[in-house]
Parts: C-alpha cells; structure tokens; sequence
DNA sequence: GCCCGGTTACTCGGATAGCACATGTCCGAGTGAGCGAGG
DNA sequence: CCTCGCTCACTCGGACATGTGCTATCCGAGTAACCGGGC
C-alpha cells in the first residue's frame, strides 16, 4: 500500500503557503524543494476543488489557503489528493460463498470488512484531530526561524 | 491510496483455514470464492515467507495456519501481503528546501512526517491489537453455522 | 498630474505521454499417496 | 495377509504477460499588472 508522493508536496507547500500569506505560484512552490512544478501545479488544483486552496489568476497571483490555518485538517489535505475512498475496499467476497446472499451489502456486516473499516477510521481520526496550525507550531517550536526562511526564499 | 485486494483475499482464507484445521490447496481456496487460483496462490505464498502460513506439498497437500489463531493478527496479515514500508515515504524533502542539511535524516524531524507515521502507527496498532481468533468469534456470533458451511464447502 | 486603453507577461487549468506496480496466467520441480506385485 | 517399490496425480513455487493508476509534461484560455498616450 503507497501513498502518492504528492500528499508530501502537497503538505510542505501548505505550511509555506500559511508562513507567507499572500499568493504564490506553483512554480516557485515547487522552486523550493526543487520539484517538478506542472506536476505540482496539478496536485494544487486538486486542492482548489476540495476547497482546501483558493487560486488567483493572472500576474502576481498563485495559490493561497483558503481558510485559516486551524481550521485545515491533514485529513483534509490527504483526501483532496489521494481521494474519498478508503484503502481497503469490500468487494462481497463473501456473497460467492457458502451461505452468501447476492444482495446482502457486506461492507457493513463482514466481521474482516468492519475490522479493517475500524483501523483506518482511527487512522483518519488522527489525522482529523492535527491541523496545518499545530504543525506550524511544532515546527516553529524546533527550528523558529523556518517560516522567515521560508518568506525569504520565496521572495521575488 | 489503495490496498490490494489480494488483502481480502487472505484474510477471509485464513478464516477458512482456521475452521477447517486441515491443509487445503490454493484451488479449493480459490473455489469458495470463485477467486482466480493461481494468483490466490502467490499471495498465499507471501504468507508462507511471512511465517503466517505453512505449506505442505503433494497429494492431500496444500496451506494451514503456522501458528495458533490467537496468536495471527491482521497486521501480521496485511504486512505480509503489502510489505512493511509505511504508505507515507519521507523522501526528506527537506534537505533540499532552505537551511536544510543534506545529511539530516528528516524522516524523524520533519514535523510533516512525524504526524503522518503517528497516524499510521495508530492504523498498525489497531489492526496489531486484532487477531484472527476475535475475527472469528465476530463471525460466529452473528452467523454461527458459517465454519460448518465453510467445511462443507471445502469437503472433497 | 491624472485617467484610460492596449499590450504583455504571467498565472492557472485541463488535455496529453511514460512508467511502475498490482493483477492475472502459465508451466516445471518436488512429493506423498495409492496401487500392485511379491514374499 | 503384510511389505516393499513404483507409478502417478496433485501440490507448491517461481517465471512470464497484461492493465490500471501514479508520475511527469506540455500547451492554451484568462487575467491583472504595467506602460504609454491623451486630457
């Protein structure tokens, strides 16, 4: 099971997004990390219609968060990249087997679908429960000068 | 981000076989779930060099659980099917961002990856904290005859 | 000096190739069971 | 009737195609800034 990479880029590009505050493209989102930036481009946008990002168009436009940093789950981040479904998909196996009913929904009775169900919603409440702020302040509390770096690199 | 559903697959043979308490082929396996044999086959395969499973060739031969099924647990499952990296892979993004040290290992730093594995350690202690044995009796309390249907059904 | 219109360069946005991994299939080596002959 | 050896069918195990989705790239539509001219 692999996460895209995208989610990485995706996330590290909030975090600059939050320490700049105004917007930047995605080019030289992607300048910092050395990243290739249409790809780049690409995941942002899938951020826009999640309603993560807002974008502006034309010259000295680019991508900024669309609310504030606090109210950003990595939840929020991770399903707007990689998608609503979850990981681990019931196919009603069990209704090709002894005793199965055609038309039973399995997903919710399957004692191994429900297992697996229940594992990944603790996973998602974990990443509910940090916002884009608390990892701000993590990373703040380690290194304090990252979010001025940051502005720095990023100036025109 | 998707699981295999070879996942599925595996775990509901393993509940098969931890009913049935004899070898039984990858075929007959299969035949439950009108699942394709031979590729059953190779994922059964990953569990035998998991130590999950043990395989017993020729006449009368087939699969059966290594251990007791107390002692089975999902995550001993699904690791054996989709490996032991983690969905999120740190590629120390970092070190090529400003201030960041070409030989720091950020995969422990990094405020972004540290959630992101806490999360997943959440996912692994769930499915750890499951074993097949509580699987079962999820089973054979909402549907006890299931392990009865389960032996006939495999019955030469 | 101020306002307005045209140009321009910069941005996002979606459509388009390339590649890796999961999926699905096949055949060969090994082995234990079953059968038959011999004692 | 019991024992031994052979044959054989059945099993796993790994090597071989195929499809789907992630990765990476490109070009076009739109827009706000900028510049120049006119008032």
């Amino acid at each position: 099971m692999r996460m895209g990479q995208a989610v990485e880029w995706t996330l590290h590009s909030c975090l600059n997004l939050a320490w700049v505050g105004e917007p930047v493209s995605a080019a030289r989102l992607a300048g910092i990390y050395e990243l290739p930036a249409p790809y780049l481009n690409k995941q942002l946008q899938a951020l826009v219609k999640a309603g993560v990002l807002e974008s502006v168009p034309g010259p000295r436009g680019g991508f900024h968060l669309a609310r504030p940093v606090a109210e950003i789950t990595l939840l929020d981040v991770v399903v707007a990249v990689e998608g609503r479904e979850e990981a681990f998909r019931c196919t009603h196996i069990l209704r090709k087997g002894p005793g199965g009913d055609p038309d039973l929904d399995y997903s919710s009775v399957c004692a191994v679908s429900r297992s697996m169900r229940q594992a990944e919603l603790a996973w998602r409440r974990e990443l509910a429960s940090r916002t884009i702020a608390d990892v701000s302040d993590d990373v703040v509390r380690h290194s304090p000068e990252a979010p001025e770096r940051v502005r720095e690199a990023l100036k025109r």
